[in-house]
DNA sequence: TCTCCAACTTGACTCAGTCCAGAATCCGGT
DNA sequence: ACCGGATTCTGGACTGAGTCAAGTTGGAGA
């Protein structure tokens, strides 16, 4: 944790409340969690918080660039604390594992399209997909490639 | 329309039926289109499908390889025919507008990970954020940036 | 043309997320 | 320290996208 909670929302012009200084120690205790995961660990941590109270501090702070909202397909949306370094992500196709890799270029956007019809680009997202080494030993021939990425992921 | 939709469910060893052969016209008719869109198309067609009938469908061309199954950030699954070249895709944050890239590799993956952290990758799935040009010109100081994916996407 | 399994239909259900309205809380100015 | 308006929190209803399950229909091989 970089910065105390309080003083990151400070920082931004945000009102310190109780919520969101467990909400900012949620993220950072789990990283590419859910907002049900935040839920349920904020919850653990100061007795109550509703979902909507989650939910309005991460798009928050997703808008003031203190989180970063991910959304692999078939996953519910996931918030990390690594923020402005461009980094991508390795996503299990098995059981969702997500893990962070380093932009190889590192400025933002790190690519740049053939051809950019006419857009104005200012990111270029990449999700790398594939089988963690866990799911690898496991299942070596995926008999019912279930695709499901489900709630686990560690 | 490549090859005639009969024909080409053929191929897959799949029953050809009504509904099948007009999702696949639909298909054609609305590249990027939503499992919506396709109801609709499907039912101004022939009548009448279950909605059941057009997810069952589009999950079974996915999985034979015939269609392309996308889903950026905050939209509905989307659907192309456009498959094994590995492309990309450019979308708009204001409107949604997709369109296709070459990808300038070919082969997939067309990127690999500068550390792997021993997944098995399969796909490096690439998405350029932006705005389109008509949004670009139509609000060029997005004043509250509605970032909705909606439906409309030409 | 018969038969059987794949495909389709209907309807209920889940999951992730949003909307709403009223109650509680925060914080800058006095 | 206190007040009042702005902000935030709460619980509950609601929406959109997609899935599940059970029963019916129909395409294609015998």
């Amino acid at each position: 944790m970089p910065i105390e909670p309080a003083e990151h929302l400070r920082l931004h012009g945000l009102q310190v409340t109780a919520q969101r200084m467990a909400l900012l120690r949620a993220v950072d205790e789990r990283p590419h969690g859910t907002a049900d995961d935040f839920i349920e660990i904020v919850r653990r941590e100061i007795g109550t918080v509703s979902r909507q109270a989650v939910y309005d501090g991460l798009a928050l702070l997703v808008d003031k660039g203190v989180l970063r909202r991910i959304q692999p397909a078939g996953s519910p949306a996931r918030y990390e604390e690594r923020v402005g370094d461009n980094h991508h992500h390795l996503v299990c196709r098995d059981c969702g594992l997500i893990v962070d890799v380093d932009c190889a270029v590192g400025t933002r956007p790190c690519l740049t399209a053939a051809e950019d019809a006419g857009f104005e680009i200012d990111e270029a997202e990449v999700v790398y997909w594939g089988r963690c080494p866990s799911c690898r030993t496991t299942n070596t021939a995926p008999a019912t490639a279930a695709h499901h990425l489900s709630t686990h992921q560690h």
